[in-house]
DNA sequence: TCAAAAGTGTTAACAATACACCCATGT
DNA sequence: ACATGGGTGTATTGTTAACACTTTTGA
């Protein structure tokens, strides 16, 4: 994502940071100690305890480069299972911009751009009209989403 | 820049590679031989020696960075001396993005954005019309060239 | 029959592109 | 007078954004 290098990051020594994020589905998420670091967990972003120097800086960096990653790949399709509706999709994208889409202009860039095909299923997911599934498949350029 | 850390990157041992990029006028370059380092000299990016394992991945990553960040940010007008012509400016955009540009389209989107002052000067640069010296003035939003 | 999400096209505003001529100068 | 780069405006095209109603289902 970012390496943090400023020389005077860390008051004791030059310390550099090599930053990474990854995109990991929900069900395979676990919190696993290891040696050396006793108590880690989860935490939601917005719920993050007191961090260390410039530690909550790294964070905000990465949400923000999530923001932009979003706007000239296809990385939010990482976030959907296998099969997922365009509802969901959406959902996605508008919980990381922080802002209502559009639903026919976001629909129709999707479409448009062809990187998802309809798998010709359907979800019930209450009481209201069912959604189609769609499968991400391979892109052919960038996606542009706002 | 990038850092490179791929862990087979080096045959022997691990090696993580935090590169960057710097823009440096013409008459601050020198090339200094310093200890551990007894040849070192400038090329030109389009002639360079041979280059260990995936340094030439490097410089092209380096070149690409370049040019999207010439998109997205006035990084261009770095290249500028203190007072410089429009058809300087879009001189160095053409050679890092390698086309031509339309010049009146160049001019308005410099000029639209806001990011140059005319310092009513000119220079007279051989036989034909003066041309008027500007200055970078902070830019208000990003500019997009192209 | 009602509530709730799914699905669908058109129009208007704006941004990007293509394009050709006159100007001021030095030789 | 001519060669050279400087300087300017408009028309077209393409892209983006705004907007409202019908459909299908479960309760």
């Amino acid at each position: 994502m970012y390496t943090f290098g400023r020389p005077d990051r860390h008051p004791k020594s030059r310390v550099i940071t090599v930053a990474y994020f990854a995109l990991i589905p929900w069900e395979r998420v676990c919190a696993e100690s290891a040696e050396g670091v006793p108590h880690i967990a989860w935490r939601h972003v917005d719920a993050l305890p007191y961090l260390y120097l410039d530690h909550a800086e790294i964070i905000d960096q990465a949400r923000q480069r999530l923001v932009s990653k979003l706007q000239y790949s296809t990385i939010g399709f990482e976030f959907m299972p296998e099969q997922f509706t365009l509802g969901e999709l959406q959902c996605v994208y508008e919980t990381i911009l922080g802002e209502p889409l559009d639903k026919r202009n976001f629909r129709k860039k999707v479409l448009a751009f062809g990187c998802v095909e309809d798998t010709g299923e359907q979800r019930r997911n209450g009481s209201h009209r069912p959604a189609r599934l769609y499968r991400y498949t391979a892109p052919g350029e960038v996606l542009y989403i706002k």
